[in-house]
DNA sequence: AACTCGAGCAACCGCACAACG
DNA sequence: CCGTTGTGCGGTTGCTCGAGT
């Protein structure tokens, strides 16, 4: 379904190949021979439905550090939303969504980069035993992460590891699609075939603890954006104007003793909650109040 | 050194829903 | 009430990189 940029750049493509890929979009240059190029364009064609940034011309994949400052300093100065809006107003060859995912996911200032604790980790688990795939609540529920990360641990991480524990005998039942409010959506509640299983904290016993990979490209932001919080090398020394907000995240270790409480606290309070309603659709119906 | 493979994760996609006129 | 627009969300893709062979 991605466009045909999008097909040939994964979404990750540096400049020069976007610049490639906008070339031959722009002048419909089929006749350029590479298999794959005919093969994207083919694919682009047969597929029908435009995708929602088919603007010709707009970028897709990582994002650069001259757009990173372009819309947080858009941001700063204006606020949030109007997302289909900003980028133009903003002078970003960038989609609305793709400016808020940016924001959102990466660019905001009270986001917390790096490692998931080990209490985050089983905080994780026993809230997705809870809520099942709903990682927008869960993030809600972690301060300073953002859902795709978390989304992103659950399946690189924790998914196969529960599952591990799971083949390993006690297969309990699964609780995860029982409390999405979409259930009856189209969306596939893969969690249902998922076998997760309600694990406690003792799956988390042996974490192993990923550091942020650091981007081989200097020109990506992410080198700057991982390192900040590992190093505390910042934004990199063509972005200084950017070092606020990473002295922010520099600030909050992920691994403080404030913290793990907390997040001890956050859970306490749903175990509260569910004892105190019984059901767990009121469970799920508090959090959404 | 060259190659293969799998893990990790940023970014995209389409759908659902809310807000608005 | 209805159509349009904007936003939020979960699922999925595919590039990068490191480990293994």
């Amino acid at each position: 379904m991605r466009s045909y940029a999008s097909t040939l750049t994964g979404g990750r493509a540096d400049k020069g190949m976007r610049k490639f890929v906008q070339l031959i979009s722009t002048y419909n240059l089929t006749f350029w021979k590479p298999k794959f190029v005919l093969h994207a364009i083919n694919f682009n064609l047969e597929m029908g439905r435009a995708p929602c940034c088919s603007k010709v011309g707009l970028y897709r994949g990582p994002w650069t550090t001259k757009e990173d400052t372009l819309l947080i300093n858009y941001i700063q100065a204006h606020g949030e939303g109007h997302w289909r809006s900003l980028p133009k107003k903003a002078g970003l060859l960038r989609c609305g969504k793709s400016c808020r995912l940016r924001w959102m996911n990466y660019l905001r200032p009270d986001i917390k980069r790096g490692n998931i604790t080990p209490d985050e980790d089983d905080l994780i688990i026993r809230l997705h035993s809870l809520l099942g795939n709903r990682w927008s609540l869960i993030a809600g529920r972690l301060p300073g992460r953002t859902d795709n990360e978390i989304k992103n641990y659950w399946n690189s991480h924790l998914s196969k590891r529960l599952m591990k524990n799971s083949t390993a005998g006690n297969k309990s039942q699964c609780m995860g699609g029982s409390a999405g409010k979409r259930s009856g959506n189209k969306r596939k509640q893969k969690e249902d075939s998922d076998g997760i299983s309600s694990q406690n904290g003792e799956a988390a016993a042996k974490i192993k603890i990923y550091l942020p990979k650091a981007m081989k490209d200097g020109d990506h932001t992410m080198s700057g954006l991982k390192t900040a919080n590992n190093g505390g090398q910042g934004w990199g020394s063509n972005n200084e104007e950017l070092d606020g907000l990473v002295c922010d995240l520099d600030s909050s270790p992920p691994n403080s003793l404030q913290n793990d409480i907390m997040l001890d606290d956050i859970f306490e309070e749903y175990q509260h909650l569910l004892k105190a309603d019984g059901i767990m659709d009121s469970f799920v119906d508090s959090l959404l109040a």
